[in-house]
DNA sequence: AGCTGATGACCCC
DNA sequence: TGGGGTCCCTCAGC
């Protein structure tokens, strides 16, 4: 293997030494050489006090592990001296003393002896070999968080049955449990429909957002309208029956649309909470909006003033929008006068963010949150105040989501940060413990927006849950992120669904209230699928291209295979690029269209 | 192809 | 309680 010369050694050392040396070590490097810290180090001259360097090659990459190992203890202790990690991973140790200008100095030398990249220590490497992810044996499994195993080993890993953790069984004690028991369960079918599961792309829009999806909601009368909101404030209303029928609103919100409710009584209207600390009610037929909540009318004082708007729902029964935000208040606003009632209420931790709220579907006046102090709180909005939740819902770590089951609402759903799904069976039953926990890989990661698991609206026995999958497998030589169905009370995974030409995560998606349809958001682009056999693939892309993609099953390449678009796959067509300029013409030109659908 | 930036949770002091 | 360091299987643009 062809050595990579560290660039500092063609520096000449002048150079090197001046105080504006245009270059700095890595902010993550902890070892450096003796020389970078001498602040106070009198001017040197190269030829007589310099150290001879040495540079010693890791030569043979197929030296054999075992050998790697018996030195690797002693390099490290070396490592603590004068050890330096480079950017290009490659260890660099720096031996002082063979000088004979100078008394007890040996020469520096350089190792670039392999390190794992993780945790820097020698002897095995971590990252992607090919589409295969090998995880670093010195951190705990990134699936379960628990250590002593890597991922590839993890007793959780994603098949069947190996994620649940059931609570301990409880009797029925309380009466509401009891009537619970007698009255609902009964209602709620026990045998299990044959889920259909949408497994195949039938269309998509490609780069359709300008930044990542960050929330999606399907119409709640017309089947083929999609709503999209992205982190950078847009709402996009797609119709996916004529693909071609988008209008993105660039106008409403100036960062994260974080989420969105059609008006129960006007189903052109909408609803949307943004990071720019306003609630916003939109037309979608003439995409005018207007501000039912503005947190910081004084504008931008500074980021521990910045007010954020993120968990929302609607209480239709009371005219309430409920809306929260990014200090733990909970803002109540009456959709009649569309104006803010009452005062903000704390609902969690002061100075927390509350990222989630869902009014109860049989009882609009439960509400459910849940936030980042690593709580899922249970209310009774007519009589909320500062710490009267009815439960808490305790989580190890922030709690992306919280909703109730969609039909009888008497389940709950938790998406958290811990890598964890959690169901609770009975609001009226044990809340102490959740029933069941799933190990799912969903991790929290800054530059993704975070993984909600979703409910199917459409399964009777409310058992069915649709969330994406952070971890990426090995799909034929392609490293893909799959959307995972998951049978909630088996932890059994029902379905895992991909399409090799999407490579990225995606952590947003959505089931059709009435349709065997899902929607996905997907870094910038959407997607919407179909049971297989009901599928006719299409897709769009964005005015750059024109691609169509169904279920394939090869696809050669590295890690998330190759990022050409498919340019190798004769099933996608290429059209020429248009302009920067020419995309926004297309947006306002397709914004003075939308009158249509 | 390899670098860069955007930028959230969490932990420690 | 707040600031700074660290974590990190991202993604897209250059």
């Amino acid at each position: 293997m062809e050595t990579h010369r560290p660039h500092f050694l063609d520096l000449p050392f002048s150079f090197l030494f001046s105080p504006r040396a245009p270059f700095s070590f890595p902010a993550s490097t902890t070892h450096r050489p003796f020389f970078f810290f001498s602040s106070s180090m009198a001017p040197v001259t190269r030829r007589t006090s310099f150290p001879r360097v040495i540079i010693e090659r890791d030569s043979d990459s197929e030296q054999s592990s075992s050998e790697e190992e018996e030195e690797a203890p002693e390099e490290e202790e070396e490592d603590n001296d004068d050890g330096v990690t480079t950017e290009n991973g490659k260890t660099q140790k720096l031996e002082a003393g063979s000088d004979p200008n100078r008394k007890g100095k040996s020469p520096i030398t350089i190792s670039l002896k392999k390190v794992c990249k993780v945790c820097k220590k020698p002897g095995h490497e971590a990252g992607f070999k090919g589409a295969t992810y090998i995880d670093c044996p010195m951190k705990p499994c990134f699936l379960c968080k628990k250590p002593g195993h890597t991922t590839l080993t993890c007793p959780h890993r994603v098949s069947t049955e190996h994620g649940v953790i059931p609570a301990p069984h409880r009797k029925a004690s309380k009466p509401l449990e009891y009537v619970f028991e007698r009255q609902l369960r009964p209602a709620i079918p026990t045998i299990k429909p044959k889920y259909m599961i949408p497994d195949q792309v039938h269309c998509a829009v490609i780069r359709y957002h300008s930044r990542r999806v960050t929330c999606l909601e399907f119409h709640p009368t017309k089947n083929n309208i999609l709503l999209s909101g992205d982190k950078k404030g847009q709402l996009g209303v797609w119709d996916f029956g004529k693909i071609h029928e988008k209008v993105v609103y660039g106008n409403i919100h100036s960062c994260i649309l974080n989420n969105m409710r059609f008006v129960p009584s006007n189903d052109c209207m909408v609803y949307s909470a943004s990071s720019d600390g306003t609630l916003s009610c939109t037309d979608l037929e003439t995409g005018i909006s207007s501000s039912s909540i503005n947190l910081n009318p004084d504008g931008w004082q500074g980021p521990n003033t910045w007010k954020m708007l993120y968990g929302m729902d609607i209480n239709f029964e009371k005219g309430l929008v409920l809306v929260a935000d990014n200090f733990g208040f909970l803002h109540l606003v009456d959709m009649r006068s569309n104006h803010k009632t009452g005062d903000a209420i704390l609902i969690h931790k002061k100075g927390s963010k509350v990222v989630g709220l869902h009014c109860n579907p049989i009882q609009p006046e439960i509400l459910l949150s849940c936030g980042n102090d690593h709580f899922a709180r249970l209310w009774d909005v007519r009589r909320i105040e500062a710490g009267s939740s009815l439960f808490n819902l305790e989580h190890k770590r922030v709690v992306n989501s919280a909703y109730f089951s969609p039909i009888s609402g008497s389940k709950i759903l938790t998406t958290s940060q811990d890598n964890r799904l959690r169901i609770w069976d009975s609001i009226f039953g044990n809340m102490d413990t959740p029933s069941r926990e799933i190990v799912h890989s969903h991790d929290f990661n800054r530059h993704l927006t975070p993984f909600k698991a979703e409910w199917d609206p459409k399964d009777p026995s409310e058992s069915l849950a649709v969330v994406g999958r952070y971890i990426s497998e090995n799909y034929n030589g392609a490293a893909l992120h799959p959307i995972d169905f998951i049978d909630i009370s088996t932890g059994q995974l029902v379905a895992e669904v991909m399409d090799p030409n999407i490579t990225t995560i995606t952590p947003v998606n959505k089931l059709h209230p009435r349709d065997d349809i899902l929607a996905s958001g997907s870094s910038r682009s959407l997607f919407i699928w179909k049971p297989k056999e009901k599928s006719a693939p299409v897709v769009e892309k964005d005015e750059s291209k024109i691609v169509v993609c169904g279920r394939a099953e090869k696809k050669r390449g590295k890690k998330g295979g190759d990022d050409s678009d498919g340019s190798d796959d004769e099933r996608f067509i290429s059209k020429p690029k248009k302009s920067k300029s020419k995309k926004t013409e297309w947006k306002l030109s397709q914004c003075t269209t939308k009158g249509k659908h």
